[in-house]
DNA sequence: TTAGTATATTATAAATTGCTAATATACTAA
DNA sequence: TTAGTATATTAGCAATTTATAATATACTAA
């Protein structure tokens, strides 16, 4: 593959590379969420989550539309949260691993 | 999820969000190789190589053990590659939707 | 031992990302 | 129209990441 393809890649990898991001898209997996319902179960200020929502966008990760004065957020695919079961899975055998290395 | 339980799972994604990574990854899907032979298919110096194989490795992407002079690395879960490819088949559906989108 | 090859580490500068505070925009209701 | 709510955008600074150049370490062979 072309360094190109690689970029889109990796930038689908950076914009989940954030642990608010991170958050945003689990609290995306019970269905559409409106900016406000999201902000309170956030640390971070509404400047700031409008923002992550912009890179989660961005990457084609989550989608919004309008809907009186709110903005709804969703989850363009579901394969995100077969990414991050992935990414738990890694980290379970990491730990594990990490625990018999240091029984031994 | 927790905070921290969510920056671990960032973090690897962070770790797989650089092109030059994500074409260490995919060298390595044909088994293990020495960094001499990762640095010539790559277009970064040797140092710079060396670090993004050092940030695959602390998130435990690769491992790598000596043989003699060299250093043989190598993926330590195919899970990776699921992942890849879970983000290359989400990139040519937004591909597929800007084209549709352009016809309009 | 010396020279050469393979890889890692360090310092540092440049580029990017993330956060905050302030401001702007869009909508709703009085 | 005015005030209030919901969200986005902007500017500026701090923190992090990236790349380069230089140096260090480990191994091999002469």
């Amino acid at each position: 593959m072309t360094y190109l393809g690689n970029k889109l890649i990796a930038n689908v990898f950076k914009a989940l590379g954030h642990p608010t991001r991170i958050q945003i898209v689990k609290l995306l997996r019970n269905g559409e969420l409106c900016v406000c319902d999201i902000l309170p179960d956030l640390d971070s200020e509404q400047s700031n989550t409008s923002q992550h929502l912009t890179v989660l966008k961005n990457q084609g990760i989550v989608e919004s539309r309008k809907e009186g004065s709110k903005v709804i957020y969703s989850i363009k695919s579901e394969k995100i949260y077969e990414m991050i079961d992935l990414v738990e899975a890694i980290i379970l055998n990491q730990i594990e691993e990490t625990k018999t290395s240091l029984s031994k």
